[in-house]
DNA sequence: GAGTGGTCTAGACCACGGG
DNA sequence: CCGTGGTCTAGACCACTCT
């Protein structure tokens, strides 16, 4: 009744088609019938064997997916969810190490690296005037080829003139230090769920609407001057937040 | 294209019915036509307007729900959903306080305050032995009179004897301050967005399966002993997560 | 081309709320 | 009580993947 990490189950027996559909298949994936990565049967067979409309099997799938124990590929089918990362948004580590420490693999793919003019709400960021120069790179990122997350990161160019002439499939972070000198001192982390929809749900190849966990982070050096500005939209499955904080 | 704080909606046209029928939603709301609290039309009279299935209808609804800007009162209707409460996880002030701090009203309620004895997870987390007596308060938390979310604390009797004598309508913290003098230095936060399922669920008077944030802290004093471990479900749409931190 | 999920229709009955 | 959302049925056609 009260132990474990993970929320419990609804009950076996709701009176409700959908979730007891939803226990008997959470039940199945517990037992380890499938396993993380594995597809389940179509919505057809399920509605053989468990007779009931197709809406109805759609919505027992549905909330599976709402608890994050399956997620569905477009037109291909429903698969068991992998284990998510565990982030610690404060820690200035880097994507790839923390997943690579999970026995996991990443990847990063840059989608777009431009230069853009701040407008009001970046120029109250940086802490400079509208209209100057920031760099603005889109980034998709993969947990064993799953892509998991994907990010807008803006950069003053002031404090690092000429980074596009980079590469951002490897560590932003890394070049941010060995090249320009910038180390991060503090960061603010702001989140929220939230539903992946338009630029986000396509770039991840999910339906819009899905829940995902929306991760804002400004950075911070020693002078108080914002190293980077941070927005990031994961998957709400693939991820855990777990922050070690000192009461203030 | 990149401002604000909130992702930016889908597309004005999507060629997909649900998706204009939120898009218009969105847009009416947007336009302040209702405001927090309000409900909106009926299905069926939506249905009328926009010459839809019903069906059709509810999978917009839906989705303007996991994207937070709505909420259901079961079998009562749609509501505008209100602006979230900023949540510092690692602040140790409690709920009363920064939600006043925020202009809006806090209100506790206990449900259950009972003697249980430590399983194996337990006694892991407070370095006992399985079998130890705890005790554990089960607790519904409102903003405004709408309740935003359930927690479950575990305190250790042997730091707090004759905890359950005190009502927990107040502030736990304070209790455990000026009645036991336990000063909490360091705490450890996980997050995971989660559905709210089973007695959550219930406890919130929400649909199972609704998105929700799982919140898991573990609060240390100045000699590292667990002063209090809570397990905090949330509304999704009743909060937003900001931590400030130090990099390490 | 066969099979999949994505979308949509037009109904139905039910449980619960107090708009 | 009537109106509400909650659940469910039994179909249909489409867009996409390739299981």
């Amino acid at each position: 009744m009260f132990s474990g990490t993970i929320p419990a189950a609804a009950s076996p027996a709701d009176g409700v088609q959908y979730l007891e559909l939803r226990n008997a298949l959470a039940a199945r994936i517990a037992a380890g019938e499938w396993r993380p990565g594995d597809r389940l049967p179509s919505e057809r067979a399920l509605q053989v064997s468990g007779q009931a409309a197709r809406g109805t099997i759609r919505e027992g799938l549905a909330q599976l997916e709402a608890e994050g124990l399956i997620y569905r590929k477009d037109r291909s089918g429903w698969y068991v969810s992998p284990a998510p990362i565990v982030y610690d948004p404060t820690r200035w580590e880097g994507f790839i190490s923390y997943v690579e420490a999970q026995g996991r693999a990443p990847a990063t793919e840059t989608l777009d690296a431009m230069a853009i003019a701040a407008d009001a709400f970046l120029a109250g960021v940086f802490g400079r005037e509208a209209g100057a120069p920031l760099n603005l790179i889109r980034r998709r990122r993969y947990v064993d080829d799953r892509p998991v997350l994907v990010e807008y990161i803006v950069v003053d160019v002031a404090l690092a003139p000429d980074l596009l002439r980079f590469s951002f499939d490897q560590s932003l972070t890394g070049i941010l230090k060995s090249h320009y000198g910038l180390a991060v001192t503090r960061n603010k982390v702001e989140m929220q769920p939230c539903a992946l929809t338009g630029r986000e749900a396509e770039a991840l190849g999910i339906k819009p609407g899905l829940p995902g966990l929306n991760v804002v982070r400004t950075s911070y050096d020693a002078q108080g001057r914002v190293v980077e500005f941070d927005r990031e939209y994961w998957r709400h499955d693939a991820v855990k937040i777990s922050v070690e904080a000192r009461v203030r």
